[in-house]
DNA sequence: GGCATCGTTTAGAATTGTTCTAAATCCTTG
DNA sequence: CAAGGATTTAGAACAATTCTAAACGATGCC
């Protein structure tokens, strides 16, 4: 058994697991995702998996996608297309997205952190920035903690 | 002279500094983005700037944010509208986006790096996933150090 | 001051990535 | 085999953003 054939069995055990049919068309997104790992776009994918399945739809690869995500196969990059927001906190800071509320908060990074954030990359590597996300929710213990109430910048536009 | 004044001059110079014009649109842009520091989407902005300047239009809304953008006045959270990109490396690992090339490598990340970068959270906030995504070029030393030859993740999905 | 020039704004069209829709097709089960 | 649901398909719809061309406005030069 080699390795194509054990990914696309582990596939359809997934699938079934998730009482959700096995097909040629997820078989063939989820291998060409794994033929070639670099972070390929739905468009992409889409002209790869053309190339042995000419009659398939660009919709049925968001499907498939979608599908290979919501089973934990695949994972996205640049999850959810949400427009772009605009912040006025010029530190270096990482966001904190609530996806119960749809907030974002501020989150402070100490100077070490970042160090030890840059110190992580290979050799040859040269980032000029960071992005950093959180995805949770907040609760609501200690609002006296978050954004705009003591925490997160020491405000570099002199607002609130 | 009170903090919006300040603001504005401060805007005014860094304008003049880049050789652009301080405009009442990119002021007010500015104004609207300072006064209430919740990383509005464009078309918040939009609605907000309008209801002091009604005939402002979209396109200018995003032209200012540019500017802004490009004065270093404000950041964008989202950076770049770019396509959703896939990715077969299920483990926790960070993504460095080389824009010279437009590749993305993955980066592992240490364990206890993870550790501390849940640590530096506010109480009540509980992350369910963290992004990390690094931005620079990657110059070309060392090509065996980088992604699927050696490092990052071992390899959830058996390919390479 | 008048005029050419260049930066800026505007409205609307165009583009891009993605999702929706409705019909066709495919499996599965009774 | 028929009924039912799941899946695929093509194309329309959508949302965020960018482009375009025309109008506008400020600036510099004589």
């Amino acid at each position: 058994m080699n390795s194509t054939e054990q990914n696309c069995a582990a596939l359809a055990e997934r699938l079934t697991a998730s009482g959700l049919r096995p097909t040629v068309q997820r078989e063939v997104v989820f291998k060409v995702i794994l033929e070639k790992r670099d972070h390929p776009t739905a468009d992409e994918i889409f002209a790869r998996v053309k190339a042995e399945m000419p009659t398939i739809s660009l919709a049925t690869v968001y499907n498939c996608l979608e599908t290979l995500v919501s089973c934990g196969l695949i994972r996205q990059v640049n999850l959810e297309r949400a427009p772009t927001r605009y912040c006025p906190n010029l530190h270096q800071h990482a966001h904190f997205h609530d996806e119960t509320t749809g907030q974002i908060h501020d989150v402070d990074l100490p100077a070490d952190l970042l160090t030890r954030l840059h110190a992580v990359l290979p050799p040859g590597f040269d980032a000029k920035s960071i992005e950093l996300t959180f995805r949770g929710s907040a609760g609501s213990p200690r609002p006296e903690l978050v954004e705009g109430r003591g925490r997160a910048g020491n405000n570099p536009h002199g607002t609130n």
